[in-house]
DNA sequence: ACCTGAACACCGTTCAAGT
DNA sequence: ACCTGAACACCGTTCAAGT
């Protein structure tokens, strides 16, 4: 029974949860638009004539609902607001994403491919003679992206809120990540900076510290397990070299 | 501005995402209900009649709710469906939770109540002798009930759906959690199992790698990293010995 | 003291109708 | 070809009214 997996269930956005005492204003409906339509939009509108088509709906879609990411984190994120503020009717981004949790993949899509650059900016600073060296500073450079871009590790991360399945542009970045981290552990074992033994077991295993220090920073487990705010990057540094240092200790030669 | 952050976001239970053939039908709204009542409700009803006062409904609510996680995931628990299954009206649960977030903190403290009972069984198994073996048990017990129980996993692990800041009952369960592994550590080291060093260090190192391993298999992150669902528990394993095997090589004496 | 049920302000998604 | 806007079936939450 039960299908696929493409339903989510949500909640009024700002319900008036707690009965604010200055409810009564519903607020603008519309949020400034236009101000970053600077130049480079696909035929652009006669000037201030609000066209009929929008012409490059799916990308504002994108960067709209990157926004409210931003602001409320993955789960806050509604369709009908990423379309107020791309300026269109609730009915128009379906004609480009076919449901929600298509729109959130796209944009996961987009922040994998960032960090994907960010990765190989990282890897050109630390020597290929090193391998272990770019092994710890992939790690580093995981939970350091992660700690800065939580929502963006968010939506990458959540398997509620978007589509791997079906998603060739994220198999494939993430693909891409996983190779240079197996590369990074091969050439370690052969130059005995690694001990020998099954290279996809220490890709797995630090892969796992990894996104757990981040997931413990963003899921907010850290400060419960006596690790301050300010901490958290400094000791998600030192925890991913305790791991390193005990391989090295067992390594050969 | 935006208050604290008890507001949510919610979806169509099933609106037909994808126009199903057979929608027409409303599926009935009451859940076969009664049959789990069967001897232990205090002050039960004449039999049949259904009383106005519930008599024990924050603990059927919590019953349900657990149900409904179990069946379709934490995110997708609708309050309402929680009042259908317990047999009261859509209003009802909030003179008991003043929120959806409270009542699934309510659940997240009987999970972590479960948890904790079944962390202290697997340490009854293991020597006070043996610290380093209790420090690794405690870990694959972990892992084990995460990859067992992944819908508890998920009520207690993310943030958005429960609120930890406000829950005794939670903060003081995972002290305790914490408090055991930090004292195995402190042994292991006192024996030198362990090498010397900040024991803090060691104990979030190695919950941020059973936390990460329990994600990666729960949020369906293994298959993308070339683990088979089949083998999730015995990598993750894998993943602990290895871990643990660095410490050890590190160890003095 | 606890529960009902209507009401309100939201949602995701569909679809006939417009441009 | 793309967008609108009403419609539908859901939500969380409130609150006067019942028992």
């Amino acid at each position: 029974m039960k299908p696929q997996a493409s339903r989510t269930r949500s909640a009024p956005k700002a319900s008036r949860g707690t009965p604010s005492r200055i409810a009564a204003k519903p607020a603008p409906r519309h949020l400034p638009r236009g101000k970053k339509r600077s130049g480079k939009s696909a035929r652009a509108p006669k000037a201030g004539a609000k066209p009929y088509h929008h012409g490059n709906l799916s990308a504002a879609l994108v960067a709209a609902t990157l926004e409210l990411i931003e602001e409320q984190g993955p789960e806050q994120v509604s369709v009908r607001e990423a379309a107020r503020r791309a300026g269109v009717s609730s009915g128009a981004p379906f004609r480009h994403f076919p449901t929600r949790v298509a729109l959130l993949t796209a944009v996961a899509a987009e922040a994998l491919r960032r960090f994907e650059a960010e990765i190989e900016r990282t890897l050109a600073e630390v020597p290929a003679t090193d391998p272990l060296a770019r092994f710890r500073a992939l790690g580093i450079a995981f939970v350091r992206w992660a700690l800065h871009n939580p929502t963006h590790f968010q939506v990458i991360s959540s398997p509620h809120l978007t589509d791997w399945e079906h998603s060739d542009a994220l198999n494939r970045d993430n693909g891409r990540i996983q190779a240079l981290t197996a590369q990074c552990v091969a050439d370690a074992q052969a130059q005995g900076q690694l001990p020998p033994g099954d290279p996809h077991l220490t890709v797995v295993t630090g892969r796992a510290l990894v996104y757990g220090l981040a997931r413990m920073a963003v899921d907010r487990h850290f400060p419960r397990w006596g690790v301050p705010d300010a901490e958290a990057e400094a000791t998600a540094e030192r925890a991913i070299d305790l791991f390193v240092a005990g391989l090295e200790a067992r390594a050969g030669k």
